[in-house]
DNA sequence: TCAAGTTTTTATACACGTAAGAAAAATAGC
DNA sequence: GCTATTTTTCTTACGTGTATAAAAACTTGA
């Protein structure tokens, strides 16, 4: 009766934690501390393990920031209903996978690691490669097409996150601003018009513009 | 005679270093021996101080980093002969500062920190805005337009610095290939058709073609 | 039953960034 | 000369990611 019903055929010292288990509890620190306080120790603590035990399951904390983010996506990507103008479609697709990542701001630290590979994202490069494809481009330049559209939405929400940080660190925040109130109007006469509004046009969310913009300069034929 | 000539005026105990010393020391170690062996204890020997005495030269590591790259930027930013048309002038511009930071790939990990608002780079700025207000756009969305711009600068160079990262690290390259391998034909058509070819696509240099487009779609008029 | 092999877990240790506060070196007022 | 004040430097210590190697817990074959 004790003994096991299934006699395990796998080798060695059977593990204590899994792969997902690690997963899982990590989601778990984020959502309840935030990722700052996401570390090996506290991980290997909360799910009763030692430090070390953790990088048999993930190569390093790298890696487990990028399962998050797969993670994450696989469980909060949720496929839109599209427009059927081919155009439209690249927009609320790239849009869609934006606006997910935006809401989760420590990914930001992840993108830098990796792009967005998440086998759930792939359905929005799809749409993104189909759309371009649709409208007349190579399957080559739609796949260059679209890796412009995932520089720009990386980059923009690396910059944003940066800024965002700095203001949370406050006092060095008057800094870039001195920076534009030296500014010569002689030398830098467009720069000097602007320097007064330059902190709130930066802080105004154009992605969906500039974005367009992208898209239809990809689209144009030249 | 031994008296100093200056009787000094700044109270305190007088500093041993100076910031400038300490760039120009963090500068000599990353050109030496790169940018992942400059560490402030290793900085602290090399100009024959203690790690803790740096701080009152610099905010902390990523401040340091930050003046770096301004040091570098005004070092090696010249500015090119710029083209008459304001289109082909906010290229150039654009690839300038796209051409200098890539050439510095450590520069990445500072860009998530900042953006780029060395005093230096402020002139391909203003090129950057003067020639989309020469094309018609106000002010306002100049800068709009210019912030685009370097999102896309800014997320390309990430993205691809990522990108080679990773493939240094090598064993695990082989992983995003999986992916595209396992796609579903009938699910993701248009992936499964480049599948094989997506890595070269994806290392092909293409940033100029993508900055052309995204400055078309922001000078076309909607 | 026991030795060998395999996999997972644990213990120990290192270099890192940097917080906190003591110590040092100067000036200013008496 | 002496003390207070101000600025910089140094000492010590903590928590971090993780390398290394030993220990533990299994299966397999003799």
């Amino acid at each position: 009766m004790p003994q096991p019903s299934v006699p395990r055929k796998t080798l060695g010292r059977p593990p204590r934690i899994s792969r997902e288990q690690v997963v899982a509890t990590a989601r778990r620190i984020v959502a309840e501390d935030g990722v700052d306080r996401l570390t090996m120790r506290r991980l290997a603590a909360a799910i009763g393990s030692t430090p070390m035990a953790l990088y048999h399951h993930v190569r390093n904390k790298e890696e487990l920031l990028v399962l998050l983010l797969d993670d994450y996506a696989a469980r909060t990507l949720r496929r839109p209903e599209l427009p059927a103008d081919p155009r439209e479609r690249i927009v609320v697709s790239a849009s869609a996978i934006h606006e997910a990542l935006a809401d989760c701001p420590w990914i930001v630290e992840v993108l830098t690691a990796d792009d967005l590979m998440s086998t759930s994202a792939l359905w929005f490069v799809e749409q993104i490669v189909d759309g371009l494809t649709e409208c007349g481009l190579t399957p080559e330049r739609a796949v260059h097409g679209y890796r412009a559209i995932w520089y720009y939405t990386a980059g923009e929400m690396v910059v944003r996150a940066a800024a965002a940080r700095r203001r949370t660190d406050d006092d060095r925040a008057t800094y870039r601003e001195r920076v534009f109130t030296e500014i010569d109007p002689d030398e830098l006469p467009r720069l000097a018009q602007v320097a007064d509004r330059w902190a709130s046009l930066t802080v105004d969310d154009t992605y969906l513009d500039g974005l367009r913009a992208l898209v239809d300069g990809l689209l144009a034929t030249r």
